[in-house]
RNA sequence: GGGUGCUUAGCUCAGCUGGCAGAGCGUCGCCCUUACAAGGCGAAGGUCGGCGGUUCGAACCCGUCAGCACCCACCA
């Protein structure tokens, strides 16, 4: 390593002061002494420096979890300590380094040094900080990481558990990243801006925790993630529970991710909710079950792959179809599980053992069977159709698929001889190239205008054709011209037109959207926009285009690939909606199925009683191939096998052979289409539970425990494409309904409202919200790739404003928390980056709430021995009693997939409640001495705090798991893991109204206390006196909470307050009064104030009472209550009253 | 054209069956107080979109108007 001996005095003396500090602050050993006697080895020297510790995630868990593989690599030669010897130790570095900057900078923070000192290090440091990191450890740290990282893949990948290696692997990288961004970053800036101020970003990165906890400062969520999941995972806590004996069963189908996708925020806010209640039902003891699985995505996997295909310069038809197939599963073994990896970054507890994908055989194999079923009751039919074409990728596409936006572009009035050659008549339309498939013009039956001429024949511009006037009801009179132009094949009005009429309609487009030999010669071959312009043109110059308006109309573009749509007379599949719909209104109708909220229920109403049969078929490669066989004579023959087929085939031919028709027998030819994937989607409910023709009646417990499953947890996007035809063909396969519950969460849009999106450049994703994301990083990501490249610019601007310091990481369980937080029922969420920040302070909270509680109770008594005499105060009764309150509301909120609520609760229980006020009144009861006391009290923090984690658990489930694993053997609890405990049940028995009044009463004595102390600004590091007046017995009692909680010096009780110029304030029958110098006319300034107030709340009360109707018509209740709050308003009046009197001065 | 939401503090949102308008963030003031400065304590801040109705009483129920958002269908 090289060697750059800087030592100078002066820095020798700045770190010599922030060590001094750092000692005072921690009350700890200084540098290099350990106190829980681990091996100073380079694996476990966690504490000592930032960059180090990166060992210490990988190599320590892996190292005792895999003594073989280490064993192994040894013996290939390589011992281990060589292995990591490119890695500086820190003993290492705390020897060679006379100024080990980077330790100090890891373990300092800044925060937390006296301030003026602080910004005389900051500055003295920060410029030789820089130095030092680039000249000596920088490129040794940069290729030492590497090799570290390249090796420590290898091992993983020689035969660790596929999830554990990605879990691990992903850890590792954003580490790795993080820690050289804030190394080249840092270098960087040095060069630009010598003696810039700024702190390095090591400086504010935090220390990592060690692996063997010893509490850090402040919550570090990475490492804690890193190590739960494959804890979880590899024990199987995941798996589907299918007790026969338990009679309670959960299950939730996780809606399947396109295997071309990458977790977005709506999967991970999606997941969270589902996760929750996934985790939630788990620690009641339900036969639990996530569904987990991938779908194949049809256009899009297909998109990707021929993408990939053009690169390499050829294309799927060069390739062939089993060639392209062929690729396709190469991508996805290769790529397919991004997503579902991305899920376990999340926590999500799915049965992993259990994932399924669409084209597995299992599923293929249900999807034949459900085509054929279909098809033999005669619910499924093939057809030449108009259907939404996708001209670019060439394949049909379903209703739902194409998206219409309005677009501006012109009506053209053009005019069409009669035959007879008087007059003419002006249609109007937006769509003039498709004139060249006119086969008529029509008029409303009713419009005088054009009454006439019904029954006459016109001339068909460019093409020559005569075609008929005809008369509609579908013309509307009012616009246009009143005259339509009919192109069956290329409209869907035109097409019903047609159809009543019994015109044949004229086909003018290839598949491709080119015209074809229907047209007139000059027009063939011309793609239809440039069609479009010589149609324009040609008109023009024969004068018959009468005039061109300005138009905005609706333009139907496919979802995916965002090509104009044409409407295309092709050979379709179908499904016939109708009675497959009727059963999907009934079972919702009838209760079996319910929407949360309630009014989706119109939404899907609506749409299946307007609902089209649905067009299955597609014209691509990847997919579910339609079971269905053609003979030489385009015979069709569906079956689950091309021998069911052949023998269907054989039988026709039988039959025809007898009736004298014989055709000799012909090779079979298969469809070549492939199904809508949406097809195997609605099929999800009971095909990933392997459900086989058989059932009911075959046994599958799966199936049995499972189906219906309890909710599905969706946005509304998808309530047509997949909810209503999930209940559709779920109920037609198996009788039963899918889901009992349908959750329908909102949208997740940006700050502003604005729907995600790569365009728009504002798009978050979740993994950096954890993990954390640097500027550049940030503003590389939203501005690659993008289709249009122009707008780079704009988005890189509004990210660099947006987000100055790019995004700091969270952490799972902070996101989570936020996701909850946020779902508020009906709404979309407007996703504030500051609400994520408020939640990891939350998860901070809980942090130091339990290093608190551990530090007071580890190694002591917390009341496990039954014998021992426990001496339980009103406040230890009182947060038990707060604590079953919170727990009715979680349960509750549960139940009502309110978040929201859930997440408030735990918000107030823990920060308000619990950290705020009963942490506060233990203190004071632990210095007591009393030993009977003392245990009570730890017993109470202990198990308030054990079933806190619990009871968060399904929320934030790393922290809770982290800290479970600490408190739960002093809260008397064993377990290997909190997933495995008991979900807090709130107990009649332990609510304590009687203290939860008492404990009021204290806090708002210590808040009026905080109040006027504020107000008179007596700064908190001066104690002062309080007189008090009221209820001696209680007063007493709380005279020890309210000396420590008010800071007070002493707490003297009067039975009457005497004169004096002092601040005073009157709580519930108490009043209290603060010995200090005032300004008298301030006093009296406030207590008019306080007279105003109360002078009002005293006027609104008797208005009401003399009200008699209000009197005689209110509830009696609601009158007494009015009542009561009249007579204390007016008592606190007179007394404020007297006091003012009382005050000296003017 | 049909449908669904939304409008409450500077911002983002809760507000149950009608009964004293809330939280987080932000702002202001005091404070390193041995769990936590990612913190503590305190404070300011609202005509609940407008108008009308029902009611003893309306943020909440009804009507209406305005604004915003979304979904479905669609006029060539």
């Amino acid at each position: 390593m090289a060697r750059n001996p800087i030592q100078d005095d002066e820095t020798e003396a700045i770190l010599a002061r922030a060590e001094a500090l750092l000692a005072r602050h921690r009350g700890a050993p200084s540098r290099g002494v350990r106190d829980d006697g681990a091996q100073p080895t380079a694996a476990a020297g966690a504490d000592a420096a930032g960059i180090p510790t990166l060992t210490d995630i990988v190599f320590e868990p892996l190292t005792e979890a895999r003594e073989p593989d280490r064993a192994s690599a040894t013996d290939s030669g390589a011992p281990v300590a060589e292995q990591q010897a490119p890695l500086p130790a820190p003993l290492e570095l705390e020897q060679e380094a006379p100024a080990p900057a980077v330790e100090v900078i890891s373990r300092v923070q800044a925060q937390n040094l006296e301030h003026s000192v602080y910004l005389k290090l900051k500055k003295d440091l920060d410029e030789r900080i820089a130095g030092v990191v680039h000249d000596r450890f920088m490129p040794e740290i940069g290729t030492a990481l590497d090799k570290a990282l390249h090796r420590i893949s290898q091992d993983l990948r020689a035969g660790i558990d596929t999830m554990m290696r990605a879990s691990i692997e992903d850890t590792l990288n954003a580490q790795f990243r993080r820690l050289r961004l804030a190394l080249e970053d840092k270098a960087a800036r040095r060069d630009e801006a010598r003696g810039g101020s700024g702190i390095i970003p090591a400086f504010s990165e935090p220390p990592l925790p060690s692996a063997q906890m010893e509490l850090a400062k402040s919550f570090e969520p990475a490492a804690i993630e890193a190590r739960w999941y494959p804890e979880w995972e590899t024990n199987g806590y995941f798996r589907a529970g299918l007790d026969a004996l338990n009679p309670r069963s959960y299950c939730i189908l996780l809606p399947p991710p396109n295997i071309t996708g990458t977790l977005h925020m709506g999967h991970a806010f999606q997941h969270t909710l589902m996760d929750a209640l996934i985790r939630y039902h788990r620690m009641r003891g339900f036969n639990t079950l996530w569904q987990p699985g991938t779908d194949h995505a049809g256009i899009a996997t297909q998109i990707v792959v021929e993408r990939q295909l053009e690169i390499e310069g050829t294309s799927r038809r060069d390739i062939g179809r089993e060639a392209f197939e062929k690729r396709v599963w190469q991508w996805k073994e290769a790529s397919g599980s991004t997503i579902t990896r991305q899920m376990r970054r999340l926590g999500t507890s799915c049965d992993w053992a259990r994932e399924r994908f669409t084209m597995d055989e299992g599923l293929s194999r249900t999807v034949t069977e459900v085509f054929v079923r279909l098809y033999e009751d005669g619910l499924i039919y093939r057809g030449k159709r108009l259907v939404n074409w996708d001209p670019v990728l060439q394949t049909a596409v379903s209703d739902l698929e194409v998206e219409s936006r309005e677009e501006d572009s012109f009506l053209w009035y053009i005019r069409y001889p009669l035959a007879s050659g008087e007059g003419h008549v002006i249609v109007a339309t937006t769509r003039p190239e498709t004139m060249l498939g006119d086969v008529a013009v029509a008029v409303n039956p009713e419009d005088p205008a054009y009454k006439d001429i019904v029954g006459s024949r016109l001339i068909l511009p460019l093409a020559g054709r005569a075609i008929p006037v005809i008369a509609d009801g579908y013309v509307d009179p009012e616009f246009g011209t009143g005259c339509v132009k009919i192109t069956p094949a290329h409209d869907f009005n035109d097409y019903q037109v047609g159809i009543r009429h019994r015109l044949e309609p004229i086909n003018i487009f290839t598949l491709d959207a080119r015209i074809n030999d229907n047209a007139p010669a000059a027009y063939r071959g011309l793609d239809r926009f440039e069609a479009r312009r010589k149609v324009l043109a040609d008109l023009e110059e024969q004068g018959l285009l009468v005039e061109t308006r300005p138009h905005k109309l609706m333009v139907p573009r496919c979802g995916r690939t965002d090509a104009v749509v044409e409407p295309m007379l092709t050979d379709q599949w179908f499904v016939k909606m109708e009675g497959l719909a009727r059963a999907g209104l009934d079972a919702v109708a009838r209760g079996e199925v319910k929407f949360v909220p309630e009014n989706w229920t119109t939404t899907y109403n609506q749409w299946l009683t307007n609902i089209q049969d649905w067009c299955i078929s597609r014209q691509l490669w990847w997919g579910h191939r339609i079971p269905a066989w053609y003979d030489a004579e385009g015979n069709c023959y569906v079956g689950r096998t091309r021998d069911e087929a052949q023998a269907r085939c054989d039988e026709a031919l039988a039959e025809r052979i007898q009736a004298g028709t014989a055709v000799a027998a012909s090779e079979l030819r298969r469809d070549e289409d492939v199904l809508d994937t949406w097809f195997s989607s609605a099929l999800w409910p009971f095909s990933t539970l392997d459900w086989t023709p058989g059932y009911p009646g075959k046994s599958n417990p799966a199936l049995d425990f499972h189906l219906p499953s309890s909710v599905l947890v969706t946005g509304f996007d998808i309530i047509f494409f997949w909810v209503a035809r999930m209940v559709m063909m779920t109920l037609y396969c198996t009788g039963k309904v899918p889901f009992r519950e349908v959750y329908v969460h909102g949208l997740i849009r940006d700050a502003e409202g604005q729907k995600m999106s790569k365009s728009k450049g504002n798009v978050l994703d979740p993994l950096d919200l954890i993990d954390g994301i640097g500027l550049e990083d940030l503003v590389a990501k939203r501005t690659s790739g993008l289709m249009n490249p122009k707008q780079a610019e704009a988005i890189e601007k509004r990210t660099r404003r947006e987000f100055p310091e790019g995004i700091p990481a969270f952490g799972t369980d902070a996101l989570r928390f936020t996701f909850a937080g946020l779902a508020s029922p009906g709404r979309d969420i407007k996703f504030d980056l500051s609400r994520c920040d408020g939640y990891r302070n939350f998860c901070n909270k809980l942090w130091n709430a339990t290093r608190f509680v551990l530090m007071n109770c580890e190694g002591k008594d917390t009341g496990l021995d039954a014998a021992l005499p426990l001496k339980l105060s009103p406040a230890d009764r009182w947060i038990v009693s707060r604590l079953q309150r919170a727990e009715a509301e979680a349960h509750r909120a549960f139940g009502d997939y309110r978040f929201d609520n859930l997440a408030r609760a735990l918000y107030e229980l823990v920060w308000d409640e619990y950290c705020d006020w009963y942490v506060e009144l233990a203190k004071v009861q632990l210095a007591q001495g009393d030993e009977a006391r003392s245990r009570a009290t730890r017993r109470t923090l202990v198990r308030v705090l054990e079933a806190i984690l619990r009871l968060a658990h399904p929320v934030i489930p790393f922290i809770t798991e982290e800290l479970w694993q600490r408190v739960a053997p002093l809260a008397g609890r064993r377990g290997p893991s909190i997933m495995l405990q008991p979900y807090p049940e709130p107990d009649a028995a332990r609510s304590d109204e009687a203290a939860e009044r008492e404990i009021d009463t204290l806090k708002q004595l210590a808040t009026a206390c905080r109040t006027l102390r504020a107000e008179m600004n007596v700064p908190p590091s001066r104690k002062v006196p309080l007189l008090v007046q009221g209820d001696r017995a209680q007063l007493a009692a709380f005279a020890p909470y309210l000396t420590a909680l008010a800071r007070l010096s002493e707490m003297i009780i009067e039975k009457e307050l005497p004169a004096a110029d002092a601040p005073v304030s009157l709580v519930n029958g108490f009043k209290l009064m603060l010995r200090i110098e005032i300004d008298v006319a301030a006093e009296r300034e406030r207590l008019k104030k306080e007279l105003a107030r109360l002078e009002g709340e005293i006027t609104k009360a008797r208005s009401k009472l003399d009200n008699r109707n209000f009197v005689e018509r209110a509830p009696p209740l609601v009158v007494a209550q009015e009542k009561q709050r009249l007579a204390s308003f007016s008592a606190t009046f007179e007394q404020v009253q007297g006091q003012l009197g009382k005050l000296g001065g003017g």
